[in-house]
DNA sequence: GCCGTTTTCGGCCCGACTGTTTTCAGTCG
């Protein structure tokens, strides 16, 4: 049973309490346990077969520990079962609908007599629902919207396809008369592989009515609120976008808790009010007295914190981190000197390796790894032996004309249905590096899956495992590997793990670089590119990386290129 | 139900906006 399948259970079972008026501490213990399963980099499964005791997370106690033990053993959660048996199930559906809440999807129940959301379809349209205390023909209508895309879980948006939107209209905001900070804070810059909504904050003089231009904008195809501090908006390409205006005495303030994510947020404030102090939006304070406010780093200082930079934000460790002064010295773009994972037009990459080497060079970078696929690649175009072959001479001949950076001879390796690799060793040796990669039968099941993975490696010539889940974002699964055997695997055999940065792809992701810096396994991060413009995704990777807590030392292109070489020698 | 440099009992983040109301509950982030 897979971490989000758990966490499903437990948000459910939250909702129908909830439904029932249960003890409100009660159930937020279950979804704060909900959302620590969640963001877990290890499967609870794996952790309770391995007789470890959960309730030492946090979150999570003796009674949640002992039912997800249950769960995990039997498939079953038997309070949930109970509490199903007087509260229909659905009714958990229902309330996702926004707008509608425990006590409105109660009403519902309790007085219309709705258990499904067949039900409340058959309400709406009979105008039941409009009659109800508490409702009106506005709810009404807002739940008549959302009948029918109900089905679809909540759509988030790819980060990088988030990016051009963001920017224009921080762009746009900026340019507004009296505006003087405007930056997009939430999830997006939290670095979070996907985003659900923008969220951008603005500081302006209090005359500026910034609402109300900012819900005029062309790209703003709904408004769905509309305040003098904060307004919410659907632009035509499906994305929503909050604004919220703060006077500049409350920037740092408005920052922290804008950037979230909530469950730090939540644990700052605990803080803040073991203190006696108040933290909001507007600043730190205790009493009436503001402390805080116009800066992170001032927010963060009044409950004797270090700054933590967004990307680890996640109530993962970092506050007790920041606390003792430990958190990590992230890895920066200056760290990186190489990128390991490029496709030129010698295969199926669409610029010229000089176009490439030019690109890279002009990014700073001192190496690049050319890894065009082999033979055994399922799309086709692959090089077979003698093409690789030639393919490494010509490399050999570019290099003694690029002048600031050196191609790494190197080859996408496909690892085949058995784990072999498919290129003969005498010719797997000759190059520097390899970057070996899974592009077909990726629904091997799990052990067969993750013993191909590891007899890949046991292959001396095997260096990196490129996207180790195969995962596409909102398209393909990842494919169902015991990770942790996979890095230790790579770890005994001095092999490494990629992250990945296509936008798509992130890939070892966040909760994985966690997992291999716990494990002392470093990582290359690698832009994948398929273009020279493609090259920038490797702050994709970093990223990821960065959110993974991961350090300088922790990835291996920070090398020189010497020091990479002598590091990937087996 | 979880948690503990005041506590194993008694707390548990905080404010804006909407719709349905005549002063505020419910929902959201």
């Amino acid at each position: 049973m897979e971490n989000a399948a758990i966490a499903d259970r437990f948000d459910r079972l939250a909702d129908l309490l909830e439904i029932e008026g249960a003890n409100p501490f009660r159930i937020r213990a279950y979804r704060n346990a909900a959302a620590r399963v969640r963001a877990l980099s290890r499967r609870v499964a794996d952790l309770v077969n391995a007789g470890e005791d959960l309730s030492e997370l946090p979150d999570i106690g003796r009674d949640i520990a002992e039912k997800i033990r249950v769960l995990v053993d039997t498939g079953r959660l038997p309070l949930l079962e109970e509490v199903e048996s007087r509260t229909p199930a659905e009714l958990s559906d229902i309330m996702r609908i926004k707008g509608l809440g425990a006590k409105k999807t109660a009403a519902l129940h309790e007085h219309l007599g709705i258990k499904s959301v067949a039900d409340l379809k058959r309400a709406v349209a009979e105008h039941q629902v409009r009659e109800l205390s508490g409702f009106g023909e506005k709810t009404e209508q807002l739940i008549a919207d959302a009948l029918p895309r109900l089905e679809p879980a909540e759509k988030r948006m790819l980060l990088a396809d988030a990016e051009p939107f963001a920017e224009a209209l921080v762009e746009k905001l900026k340019k507004l008369k009296g505006v003087s900070q405007v930056a997009v804070a939430g999830s997006y810059r939290r670095r979070r592989e996907t985003v659900g909504d923008l969220d951008i904050l603005a500081t302006a003089s209090p005359k500026v009515r910034v609402s109300d231009q900012f819900v005029k904008f062309d790209e703003v195809g709904q408004v769905v609120s509309h305040g003098e501090t904060r307004s919410t908006v659907v632009l035509k390409n499906g994305l929503q976008v909050d604004l919220r205006v703060v006077p500049s005495v409350s920037y740092g303030a408005a920052m922290v808790y804008f950037t979230g994510s909530k469950a730090h947020n939540i644990e700052l404030r605990r803080l803040a009010q073991k203190r006696r102090l108040k933290i909001n939006e507007y600043g730190v304070f205790g009493g009436d007295e503001r402390r805080a406010g116009k800066t992170e780093k001032q927010v963060y200082d009044s409950v004797g914190l270090t700054w933590v930079d967004p990307v680890l934000r996640e109530n993962r460790g970092e506050l007790e981190a920041a606390r003792k002064g430990n958190l990590p010295k992230l890895v920066t773009m200056r760290d990186l000197r190489g990128d390991l994972h490029v496709h030129s037009s010698a295969g199926d990459g669409r610029d010229s390796l000089e176009a490439m080497a030019g690109a890279a060079a002009k990014r700073g970078l001192d190496y690049l790894a050319v890894t065009e696929h082999t033979a055994g690649f399922p799309a086709g175009g692959g090089l077979d032996a003698k093409a690789l072959s030639k393919h490494m001479d010509r490399i050999d001949r570019l290099n003694d004309g690029l002048e600031g950076i050196v191609l790494l001879k190197s080859a996408g390796v496909e690892i085949l249905e058995d784990g072999s690799l498919d290129l003969p060793d005498e010719l797997l040796a000759r190059l520097d590096l390899t970057v070996c990669a899974v592009h077909a039968h990726f629904g091997l099941g799990r052990r067969r899956q993750t013993e191909r993975l590891v007899r890949a490696m046991d292959n001396p010539n095997f260096n990196i495992l490129a996207h180790p889940s195969c995962r596409l974002i909102g398209r393909r699964e990842p494919v169902d590997i015991d990770l942790e055997i996979v890095m230790k695997a790579a770890l005994e055999r001095g092999c490494y793990l990629e992250v990945n940065g296509q936008p798509s792809r992130l890939d070892l992701d966040d909760n994985a670089c966690r997992m291999a810096k716990e494990l002392g396994l470093k990582v290359a991060l690698c832009s994948d590119a398929h273009g020279t413009d493609d090259l920038d995704d490797l702050r994709h990777a970093l990223d990821q990386a960065r959110r993974g807590w991961l350090e300088k030392d922790d990835v291996i292109n920070t090398r020189s290129r010497t020091a990479l070489l002598k590091l990937l020698r087996r």
